[in-house]
DNA sequence: ATCAATAAAATTGTCTGACAACTTGTCGGG
DNA sequence: CCCGACAAGTTGTCAGACAATTTTATTGAT
C-alpha cells in the first residue's frame, strides 16, 4: 500500500514500524508506547535513533512523550493536518481537488467584493492585466493565471484563503500543462480569450462590490475548466460512480 | 506574533528557531543548513539536542539531510501539505478558519444535493434525527452536530470533503463550547432550536436535489454562526480591519 | 486497615565521546 | 587535460552517563 523503499537510514525504518504500528491500529490513541529501552531491544537499533524516531513522530503529530512517564499515542484530531495524498495523483484525485479549489475560490471572490480595499482591488486588476500581455504575446500565461486568482484570495483580507490556494496551486496546477484537449493554435487561442473573458467579468464584479455576481462568475469560470476535465477523465477511461 | 511558552524541552526550541528561519526566509529553499556542529555551538545545546530537531523538521518536509554533504532546505512545493497553523489559534485565527470552512461546507452541500445517493440521503437524515433526540434530551448535541456535517459532506461523493471537514472540525469545533456568548437556559434552547430547523432545510433541499436551494440554506446556517463568533471577537477586543 | 509521607524505581531529556559511512575538494601522476 | 588516491568535512549510528520528572513501592502513623 505505501512507499517500501529499503530506506538506507534506520531512523526511517523505525518510524515506518511506529508509525504503521499507530495508523493500523495495533496502538489505539492514548495507548502508551514501548519504552525506548524496550524498543532498542526489540528493534537491535541504538536509543538514539529511536530517540530521533520518536521525535520525528512527535513532529507529525502522532505521538506526545511526557518525561518520566512515556510516550502515547496522540488523538488523532490533534494531529496537524494533512489535506490530500501528494504521491497517488490519479486523475480522479486531481478532479476531487478541483471541486475543493472550486469552493474555496468561489467563496474567496465573494470574500473580495465584500471587503477589498482600493489597493487589492488594483493588484487584481495588474495580475489581469499580466495575463492580457501574456496572451498578446502568444505565450499560455499559466504562471500569471495562477497569479490573479492568487491577488483575489489575498483581497479577502483572510490569511487561510491564500495559504490554501498556494498549497493546492502547486499541486493541481502543474498538470494543467500536462495535456490539454485543445489542439489547433486557433482554437487554443479562443479557449484563452474566452479564459480572459471571464476573468475580467470576476474583476467587474470584485471592483463593483457586487457580492453575488462575484460568486456566480467565479464559479462559471471555475466549473468550466471543471467540466473540461470530467470530459478528458471520462475519455480517458469511463467508469467511477 | 506567535506563541512563546519557554518549551521546557530543548528540541523544540531548537525547531522553533531553525523553522522561523526557514520559514521567515532567512534560509532560502535549496540553502544548506549549518552543520550540526556549527549549531551546537551556536545555540549551546548537545548534538542530540540539534539532532533531534533536524529529524523532526526532516519528518515535517522542512529540511531534507544527506550523509556526508549536509541538511538542505527542501522545495517547499515537494513538501508534504500544511495548511493552517496549528499552535497559534487565535480568536481571528479561528474566525479565518471558520471562513474557509465555510466555504467549503457551501459547496459542499450542493454536490450533496446534486449527486447523492439514496443511502446518503437517509445517513443525512439520520444524524439529523440524532440531533433531534439529544435536544429533546436536553443535551448541547455539538458532537451530534459534527456528525450531521460530516454526512453532508460525506454525500458528496469526494473524498476531500470529509477529510477536510475532519480537520477543520477537530481544530474548530472543540472551541465552540468553551464560550457560549448564550447565558440563560431559555436562551439556549430557543437557540439550538432555530439551528436545527436550519439543518432541517438542508436537508430537504438536499433531499429534493435542489443545489442552489442547498448553497443558500447552508450559507445561512453557517453564516449565523460565524456573525456570533464576529461579534463575540469584536466585544472581547475591538480591532483589525 | 486506611491513608499520608517518604523512598525507590522507572522513564524521558540532555550531555559527551567515539567510530562508521558518505561526500566533496585537493593534489599528484599519467 | 583527465583521472585516481587521499584528506578533510559531514551526517548516521552506537555507547555510556547523569539530570529531571513521574510512577510505584515502602513505611509509618492514626
Amino acid at each position: 500500500m505505501t512507499d517500501k523503499q529499503p530506506a538506507n537510514n534506520l531512523t526511517e525504518q523505525v518510524m515506518a514500524r511506529l508509525s504503521a504500528d499507530i495508523r493500523g491500529g495495533r496502538l489505539a490513541p492514548g495507548a502508551r508506547l514501548p519504552t525506548e529501552q524496550a524498543l532498542t531491544t526489540e528493534l537491535g537499533v541504538s536509543r538514539t535513533v529511536v530517540r530521533e524516531a520518536v521525535a520525528a513522530l512527535r513532529a507529525d503529530g502522532l505521538i506526545v512523550t511526557r518525561r518520566g512517564s512515556g510516550a502515547y499515542v496522540a488523538d488523532p484530531a490533534a494531529g496537524p493536518f494533512r489535506i490530500a495524498a501528494p504521491r497517488t495523483t490519479s486523475l480522479d484525485d486531481i478532479l476531487d481537488v478541483m471541486e475543493l479549489r472550486l469552493s474555496v475560490e468561489v467563496e474567496a471572490a465573494a470574500f473580495a467584493a465584500e471587503r477589498a480595499s482600493r489597493r487589492h482591488v488594483a493588484a487584481i486588476r495588474a495580475a489581469w492585466q499580466s495575463i492580457e500581455t501574456a496572451l498578446k504575446r502568444g505565450e499560455g500565461a499559466v504562471a500569471e493565471d495562477f497569479a490573479f486568482h492568487r491577488a483575489i484570495a489575498e483581497a479577502t483580507g483572510n490569511s487561510q484563503f491564500p495559504r490554501f490556494l498556494a498549497y493546492l496551486g502547486s499541486h493541481v496546477i502543474p498538470r494543467q500543462s500536462v495535456r490539454l484537449s485543445v489542439d489547433t493554435p486557433a482554437e487554443r487561442r479562443t479557449y484563452l480569450a474566452r479564459i480572459q473573458h471571464e476573468h475580467s467579468r470576476i474583476v467587474a464584479a470584485i471592483s463593483d462590490g457586487d457580492v453575488t455576481e462575484a460568486r456566480r462568475a467565479m464559479r462559471e469560470h471555475l466549473t468550466r475548466s471543471l467540466d473540461r476535465y470530467r470530459a478528458l477523465a471520462r475519455g480517458k477511461k469511463n467508469g467511477r460512480r
